[in-house]
DNA sequence: CTGAAAGCGCTAACAC
DNA sequence: GTGTTAGCGCTTTCAG
């Protein structure tokens, strides 16, 4: 039988004796980014390291540089069952970059978003990556302005997406103008009675989208009345449940906006599951791709997540400006049958 | 302005000075397991490492204990959209547990598995999680196993998910049961003329789903031709492009199985598409949230995701034994209108 | 181009 | 209980 006894992995001072070179040597060969090794010892090096399987101890060489490389994406809200075309994203670019990618996840309270980042900041990463929404009137922010900026004057990099307004690098949407592109292209087709089904009162990517909303309807002439403005969670369920409620109340509706593509999918299946699908017209925000199969299929605002992730790594390993810099990303209304032309 | 000159972060000595306390009696308050500090020590410490914004240097602490804490999941293939239940399940548990999680992403090549686990080797965490279909034909299985063994060898455990066969602990489905299941469900309804659309040919998922259908379907009398079995690629355009294919060639078919949900999308899709959707009927397998407002709405074997990744934990949090545990997860057959019963 | 030596920040015996 | 003293495995001056 084989010894079970616990082995230990294999050291650089290991390789470098097997090799007949000095640590330093080795280690110049194997992680150093500087040339300055012969060939000769370089190949005896990278021979030995593969013998005896070594691999780089990680931690031990973010302590030796005191940082470690890659990337660390703090998620706030991780969902069991739809997409996060941005974690995808990332993943997807920093693997094109050869970065290594760490994720970490923060609890759904306003405060747990800080401790997340407190979780990462341990980890000593070059780029820390913020992702999730945030609430306007989250009491937390100071908190993690701070820690933020703690981490940035201890030299990483920090840039933020969809969590505008805060003084670092930041990718956004144009939740604004997607919100009010949308509204003026349904009322090309045709519609004047809307409704819109948002998330909580103080979320700012869905205030954003419904303000953006409301003004592409003002300025075809269209008031949309607070009444008309259902808010409850930001889930496909709650939509389903606020749908309900909405056309019990009996408000003449032609269209709903929900201000994103899960909660469209609730309207949807409500109006469907009601026999109603054909008499009101629906359209989400998003274009996630899980929905690009769902009958009627999804009128809604087009986001190039694609980008998302590459902006926010082209502003993480680019040097630093003098104030934050904020790239906006825009997306464009995309029609489809949820929202068919309205004769009247 | 603030100076800009790069501050360095407080350091364990740091807070232990500000404390009036050693280095190791402020290490055991912060993040030693052990009793044994005074209470007034503690609460010094506690509150030194506020005021200076201390958050523990995770890799230091890791060299100096050897290993890191927390789990290492290692995907191989993820997709665009990311909307992977097992990653959702690890991340849950992990938080559950208040366990660090971090994320290896592997490329698409067979290779490219082998290279991901060494990377995550390199992070020396606790736990090391694999997830991802292997091909039967796999050459690179060998070396994979061997970097899991030095892997345990070194004291750190190895648990699987969807990888079955390989020495190790494992989490896998009832892939077989499943299949068979299935077909015996869908026999139940009325159908006779199946066709299945499966991935690579080497898939073991797909494989075992497939014999476990055909077992299915030859218990109760039924043999599926060679001919009316499609392998494509793992994704719902592929099964999109072979559904169109199988009904090009004319056989008669009255109930498609997809390998897993996604393909069953396409197929679905393209039999809307089509016009024939309510000609021939579609099964899939997984049981995907995501896609539970489809219409019509899909027959399947519902897989218990969120018990996957607690038991791959509970397995790697337990002592090791002798040899390997496999946990095998069943499904079960849910029958919904994409299978609606056949009267002959 | 290479090696010796001094840390990086933390933990873990081992004394007191 | 608490402090002292060695390291953990790697990188990085600094000499040569």
């Amino acid at each position: 039988m084989t010894d079970t006894a616990p082995v230990r992995a294999a050291r650089l001072s290991d390789v470098a004796r097997l090799a007949g070179v000095s640590a330093a040597t080795a280690s110049r060969a194997l992680n150093g980014s500087d040339r300055g090794v012969r060939d000769v010892n370089r190949q005896r090096v990278l021979e030995a390291a593969k013998t005896l399987g070594y691999t780089t101890n990680i931690a031990a060489q973010a302590v030796a540089r005191g940082r470690s490389r890659g990337v660390t994406l703090v998620v706030k809200g991780i969902p069991d069952d739809f997409a996060n075309p941005i974690i995808a994203g990332v993943v997807g670019a920093t693997q094109r970059r050869g970065l290594p990618f760490t994720l970490v996840s923060a609890g759904p309270g306003p405060a747990d978003l800080v401790e997340a980042v407190n979780l990462a900041r341990s980890h000593r990463p070059e780029i820390l990556m913020i992702t999730g929404g945030r609430a306007t009137d989250d009491a937390t922010v100071p908190d993690l302005v701070e820690a933020l900026q703690s981490y940035e004057a201890e030299g990483g990099r920090v840039v933020l997406i969809t969590q505008e307004g805060l003084p670092f690098d930041t990718v956004a949407y144009a939740n604004r103008k997607g919100g009010y592109d949308l509204a003026q292209a349904l009322v090309g087709l045709g519609y004047r009675e809307f409704a819109v089904v948002s998330g909580m009162e103080h979320g700012m990517t869905q205030r954003d989208r419904t303000e953006g909303f409301m003004a592409g309807l003002a300025d075809a002439g269209i008031e949309l009345s607070a009444d008309r403005i259902l808010i409850g969670e930001f889930t496909r369920d709650a939509a389903y449940a606020k749908t309900g409620e909405l056309l019990r109340r009996k408000i003449p509706v032609e269209a709903i906006f929900a201000v994103n593509d899960a909660m469209a999918l609730g309207v949807l299946t409500f109006l469907r599951d009601t026999g109603s699908a054909d008499q009101v017209a629906v359209a989400g925000f998003d274009d996630i791709k899980a929905l690009r199969d769902v009958t009627p299929s999804l009128t809604t605002v087009h986001l190039p997540w694609e980008q998302v992730a590459d902006k926010a790594l082209a502003l993480a390993v680019s040097p630093r400006e003098g104030s934050p810099r904020t790239e906006i990303v825009e997306g464009h209304v995309v029609v489809r049958e949820s929202t068919p032309p309205l004769y009247r």
